[in-house]
DNA sequence: CATCGTTATTATCTTTTGTTAACGTCACCA
DNA sequence: TGGTGACGTTAACAAAAGATAATAACGATG
């Protein structure tokens, strides 16, 4: 019994992938569901889990010192969700994944995937592109808190994420912009002042 | 004859590489030099190459609409120095890459190192590799400006990159801290006084 | 050895942000 | 339906950062 569902949803992570190498996939990956609120990466977590977010939203947050949450970053549909701590550098997480929208994933175990991928080259290039992917996005995130005062940070987080900005509490955007909710509440009156 | 430098260099980019996958990247790699104050990469540039640092320290900067040089970050020996425009967006570089101390690089282009990688599967884990280091630099990064005051930002910098701070200059530092010179001044000066 | 240019510091002033707290709004739920 | 909590806004104050300019320290170079 073919999910065609889960056909799609991998097949938009790799655009020259047979039907073949698309088995291959989805044989190892669960399809998980959670309800907002819910959590897809707990603080202190070690299990090896890659979340692609078929549909919904999540958000990624670390509890401060002071015990406040601060959101990262989000990620949507047909990316990749994973503790950057337990991927990337073999550690227990420190952030945790909620769901910010009912969510659909397909999840797959990070070292599984890895074994697969070296068994079967043509899925290197799914690999390459997820990384890219990651890369594009840190580069350009890296990039405007080094050029763009908040406020330029904020309007340029408007303009590419136009769709998000509005599934997502200002708050959330406070912290990936890197600034308090109070001080975004002042950026936003100072440019709706001005037009 | 056999280039003991280039291996040595490419041996400490991927641990696990056979001397036939080595001398496969010695093939297509070139070793280039450069004085200080030479760029490896130009603005405007659209040569797909990676430089990677065998010997020295670059830097990697933009000119921002005031005219000014704003420095995004410094690469050290045994990583790979590239434009993210080029490489991963396909468009010019807005960036410039300079040598600050004297140089050699490994330089190979891009593409056709793909090629190589293609065709010789055991070479994938060394792009992984590469890949993932520049994750993990780019994630702590992104971290630290939104975690982080601009002091604890610097004081993080210190600890972190102790060996590459006394090599370049203060104005550098700042810009990567996402501040003016200026203030980065008075938050060592308000460091050095409450010790 | 003197000089020039770059870099770091310091001062002054303005602007912005952080912090804390109060207030209105809204959604959700008992 | 009344209450409770979360969210965004606003206010007031303190702290920090940006902008600009002047000065001091330093290195390279002739």
């Amino acid at each position: 019994m073919i999910d065609f569902e889960k056909i799609k949803a991998i097949y938009k992570l790799g655009k020259e992938l047979s039907l073949q190498d698309i088995q291959l996939l989805i044989a190892a990956a669960t399809p998980k569901s959670f309800a907002p609120t819910a959590y897809l990466i707990e603080e202190g977590a070690t299990k090896r889990e890659i979340h692609f977010i078929v549909k919904g939203l999540v958000r990624v947050f670390i509890v401060n010192d002071k015990g406040e949450e601060i959101t990262s970053r989000v990620v949507t549909e047909n990316h990749p969700a994973t503790s950057s701590d337990i991927i990337l550098f073999n550690r227990p997480s420190r952030f945790y994944i909620q769901a910010i929208e009912p969510t659909k994933t397909l999840t797959i175990d990070f070292d599984e995937l890895q074994l697969i991928i070296e068994k079967h080259p043509k899925l290197m290039r799914l690999r390459r592109n997820i990384l890219f992917d990651l890369l594009r996005e840190s580069t350009t995130h890296i990039e405007s808190f080094i050029l763009l005062s908040p406020e330029e940070r904020y309007l340029q987080f408007v303009e590419n994420y136009a769709d998000i900005c509005s599934r997502i509490p200002d708050k959330y955007i406070a912290n990936i912009l890197g600034i308090t909710p109070v001080s975004l509440s002042r950026i936003r009156k100072r440019i709706a002042g001005r037009k």
